[in-house]
DNA sequence: TCCTTTCGAGTACAAATGTACTCAATTCAT
DNA sequence: ATGAATTGAGTACATTTGTACTCGAAAGGA
């Protein structure tokens, strides 16, 4: 098991993503690939990128004079630690008000609901081939 | 509309949350109200209300020497903004993946699958009416 | 070779956040 | 009435976060 590391701010996480995407890279590269929207700062990155490594998320390795980074958490960990997070600071870690929140709140196209339907139908599907055996 | 108040921290909205609960009271009140195990000092409850009155997420009034506060945004519209807010920082705005994630990384009873069915059935049928007219 | 660009490493610093103390006024129980 | 508890108001301070600058080494182009 690991260490539960230190969470990460937004701007980690905007970083992180980044990484995620190019798989890795040195920080010019990083920066490249952070959503331009955020107009992030050369600098700034660096100095995410370096709180991202004391922190555990990422690892690097020297080639030459530079250093190539990689994410050392994968993407779908972070997403579940940070969701469940959120789920219990705003839900006291009950989902279902979550996902109904989700579905309320907003629009919803008719193929997203297909989709939803999907997703569930799977779900139901899984649970029924449980109790069948 | 209202103006967009500045966001709040996990430790200010620990205690929106024990106002929305007791719906009204002093700092006292509230300070009991606050999830216990987070063990916050009734001095960081203090300073949170001070801080949550001046972002404009709750009002007081005099009532005597003491003070009566009373949340000035409702429960629902907090949640759906970090919702919101968390939908993009995680899914750049994308919301299914998010609920994939949701039933994907934990168990869920039978009971909850069918409230989720409900829910997606409901969604469904609200899009069926409106294609309707 | 000399200039420009690129990096790493370190430093800077204000704002936000978590956490708590002080003090003065007041209220309450004995 | 007097000491204890409560409350509002203000202050304190370390940590985290957002954002950025400096400096020196290396690398690459002219």
């Amino acid at each position: 098991m690991e260490e539960k590391r230190p969470s990460i701010s937004r701007g980690e996480t905007e970083v992180l993503k980044a990484l995620w995407q190019i798989e890795q890279g040195g920080v010019g590269e990083i920066y490249e690939a952070v959503d331009p929207s955020l107009d992030m700062d050369y600098s700034t990155v660096q100095t995410y990128v370096r709180r991202l490594e004391a922190k555990g998320y990422l690892t690097s390795q020297r080639r030459g004079r530079s250093k190539i980074y990689e994410a050392a958490i994968r993407r779908a960990q972070v997403v579940r630690e940070a969701i469940d997070e959120f789920v219990h600071r705003m839900f006291d870690g009950d989902f279902l008000p979550m996902v109904k929140h989700l579905v309320d709140s907003r629009e919803i196209s008719s193929d997203e609901i297909d989709d939803l339907m999907r997703i569930v139908n799977e779900l139901k599907q899984d649970q029924e081939d449980k109790d069948a055996s």
